[in-house]
RNA sequence: GCCGAUGUAGCUCAGCUGGUAGAGCAAUUGAUUUGUAAUCAAUAGGUCGGGGGUUCGAGUCCCUUCAUCGGCUCCA
């Protein structure tokens, strides 16, 4: 009898017979794992716990616990699904049924039934009944022939068989609990009954395999728990995130608003928006002119030949905004897309020298995209933003210095808001269909290793995503979630060396001879409609005291501390603080109620009291209460929350 | 653009199987002069997203269009 050597996350190696599954081994270790037990991972794959393991390996048994564990719970919960969709619909054939962050979906085609929302109650049902069969999931290997059969005679399915003829005869496995079976790779928990609580989430449209040339499949999203109260405390938790989410909160603090006269995807931003961007706007101008960033400033549109030189008409000219023509010489302008094109004709404004380099021209550069109406969403895509764009104009021997400067830059601006979660994710270039870039082969490998290079230099985690470049060279991305998960891309930073070559950029170099200057595309926020949509959404619209549109909101507790009131405010303007009264009659808890539900940081009520002594009775937004001070204090207060918060942040980066 | 859902007063929503619109908050006016999360009363406010159709009659049924929401695709 040979034995295996299986070693466990801890370090440890202990011997067991030869073709022992892992559900036998945590049963070794002990009953409570045993029990908890979902799955587990040989050699980092994931198998169930019935798998037999043949040769050495690592295991690590799963549970709830580890997101893998969820993983396991959560497909087998795609496959119980699919179990009570076929008992519900026999001729509904399946596509794939994967987990994902937070639960699971299977994509189905119902054939001539349309499925509604209103049908998901049943479904959500008969998954739950089958759960509660409590069968158990077995994993077999099948023949590619028997695999294309089955999915030919028994059940019509040319999704599977597709899946199938792109596998390997003799890794190809099915997956039986009760009455269904499913091809699968594997990874499942043990037996349904694991599966307490199930929730399905969302129905929705879904190309098959993600093609829009191919039929559109309806995908069930769903998610399921090892106990119901997991589910309610989820459910609870989205409650809480939806009152997060940044066009609720816009409406609710006259941040920005959409007309339908004006157009889909086109914001108007309030007064109180407009006051907070223009507040991140100067935080970014300061950063930048001690960086060594010049600004410029270019028009909203741009004559067509500009985009043919840039590439951006041939790959974008016809899925943009119709051109606007001259009205008596048909000249064709286009809204402009990015602001790079008119940044390389500044730079060509006059002539450069080696010594000149790097230039960093920055603008607030508003641009217009045509986004598919069904992309369309709140602050977060739309068809007309502001970017906090800037192009560096270097030598070839600075790109990763300067890459590296703004990475620096890009982590300050995060670091200032607190955006503590975010994934820097470098961009590349497909890795078969390379017709959708502009450039020479030369100049991407260029490209992308210095990205690389800068983000390990920087030790910066990332992770590499290939087809995700710009048309015209890669990307160092940085994303963040919103309230409901969904990823953004904020921050960017791009290395090019084609539009310089498509522009005919060049410098003089020590030698008197011409060379290309490289350029970096980059903006920290990406856009600041898109910035502000995911700051809402981070802070839940209690802003940080610097940026908030209203510091300070003064109630007097009657009319009659009217003037007191004004002076108050008078004072506190007189030090820059934004602050404004309640002069309504109406009685104290209730103004201190709406200034609370409009998140203002800090209340200053005054009345008999504060007017004898010249102070004033000052409560936090959120806390309560601070107890009566004078205004001098209240201001130094202020000032030094503020400054306390920047400051910190400084000397971090030093 | 595609799939599904939604669209009623400034906001949040009610309006059963078709019988010519309703609440709370907000607003306006008046009263109240108030002490740490909603003072009271009166008034005003809607061609029920737009257009077309069925019907004696449409917020309600049908078609179409626009917008919004959740996805897919796309994303300079």
């Amino acid at each position: 009898m040979s034995n295996l050597r299986i070693s466990f996350p801890d370090g440890s190696v202990r011997e067991f017979e030869k073709g022992t599954s892992g559900r036998q081994i945590a049963e070794s270790i002990s009953r409570g794992l045993a029990q908890k037990a979902l799955a587990c991972e040989v050699n980092g794959v994931v198998r169930d716990l019935s798998f037999p393991i043949e040769e050495d390996s690592t295991l690590k048994i799963l549970t709830w616990d580890d997101t893998n564990g969820k993983q396991a719970f959560w497909h087998s919960t795609a496959h119980i699904l699919a179990e009570a969709v076929q008992a519900l619909y026999p001729h509904a054939k399946f596509g794939i049924g994967p987990s994902i962050e937070n639960g699971f979906y299977y994509d189905i085609d119902f054939g001539d039934s349309v499925i509604k929302e209103e049908d998901l109650a049943a479904i959500e049902q008969k998954t739950a009944e089958m759960a509660a069969k409590n069968s158990t999931f077995r994993l077999y290997p099948v023949s590619k022939q028997e695999a294309l059969d089955f999915y030919t005679s028994k059940h019509d399915n040319e999704y599977k068989r597709e899946l199938i003829e792109n596998l390997n005869d003799g890794e190809i496995t099915f997956c039986d609990q009760g009455d269904f079976t499913d091809l699968c790779r594997g990874g499942h928990i043990p037996e349904t009954g694991l599966v307490k609580a199930v929730k399905l989430t969302n129905i929705a449209g879904a190309y098959w395999r993600g093609n829009e040339k191919n039929k559109m499949l309806t995908r069930i999203y769903g998610i399921s728990f090892p106990k119901k109260s997991m589910l309610d405390e989820y459910l609870t938790l989205l409650e809480e995130a939806r009152k997060r989410d940044h066009r609720k909160l816009g409406k609710e603090l006259e941040l920005f608003t959409f007309s339908n006269n004006v157009g889909a995807g086109l914001p108007l931003w309030l007064p109180k928006g407009t006051e907070l961007r223009e507040r991140l706007e100067r935080f970014m101008r300061d950063a930048q002119r001690r960086m060594g960033y010049l600004p410029v400033v270019t028009p909203h549109i741009g004559n067509k030949r500009l985009y043919i030189t840039s590439g951006h008409y041939e790959k974008y000219g016809k899925d943009s905004f119709k051109p606007i023509l001259t009205p008596e010489e048909g000249e064709e302008y286009f809204l402009k897309p990015m602001n790079c094109p008119h940044h390389c004709e500044i730079y060509k404004s006059k002539q450069r020298s080696y010594r000149d380099l790097p230039l960093r021209f920055a603008e607030f550069g508003t641009v217009y995209r045509y986004e598919q109406s069904g992309e369309l969403s709140g602050l977060t895509r739309v068809r007309g933003f502001t970017q906090d764009d800037a192009h560096i104009f270097c030598r070839q021997d600075q790109v990763k210095e300067e890459f590296m400067q703004v990475i620096d830059l890009v982590l300050y601006v995060f670091k200032t808001l607190d955006f503590t979660e975010y994934t820097a994710q470098i961009s590349l270039r497909d890795k078969v269909d390379r017709a959708r870039y502009i450039g020479s082969e030369e100049n991407w490998e260029k490209a992308e290793s210095a990205i690389i290079e800068a983000a390990a230099e920087k030790g910066l985690p990332t992770v590499v995503e290939y087809g995700e470049a710009a048309f015209y060279g890669p990307k160092l991305d940085f994303m963040v979630k919103d309230a409901i998960g969904r990823k953004w891309q904020l921050g960017t930073i791009q290395v090019d060396y084609n539009l310089p070559e498509r522009f005919e950029l060049e410098y003089v170099a020590p030698d008197n001879g011409r060379e290309r200057p490289v350029m970096i595309h980059r903006a920290p926020f990406g856009s600041l409609e898109r910035f502000v949509a995911v700051l809402i959404e981070h802070c839940a619209g209690k802003f940080p005291l610097w940026l908030t549109p209203e510091q300070a909101m003064i109630l007097p507790v009657s009319d009659k501390f009217g003037d007191y009131a004004k002076k108050v405010a008078q004072f506190v303007k007189n030090y820059d603080l934004r602050a404004s009264i309640d002069e309504r009659s109406e009685k104290i808890g209730k103004k201190i109620r709406d200034a609370e539900l409009q998140k203002v940081p800090y209340m200053l009520i005054v009345g008999e009291k504060e007017e004898a002594e010249n102070m004033v009775s000052v409560r936090r937004q959120g806390q309560g209460d601070l107890g009566t001070m004078s205004i001098e204090s209240f201001v130094n207060l202020v000032e030094s929350e503020i400054k306390g918060k920047l400051a910190q942040v400084e000397k971090e980066e030093v």
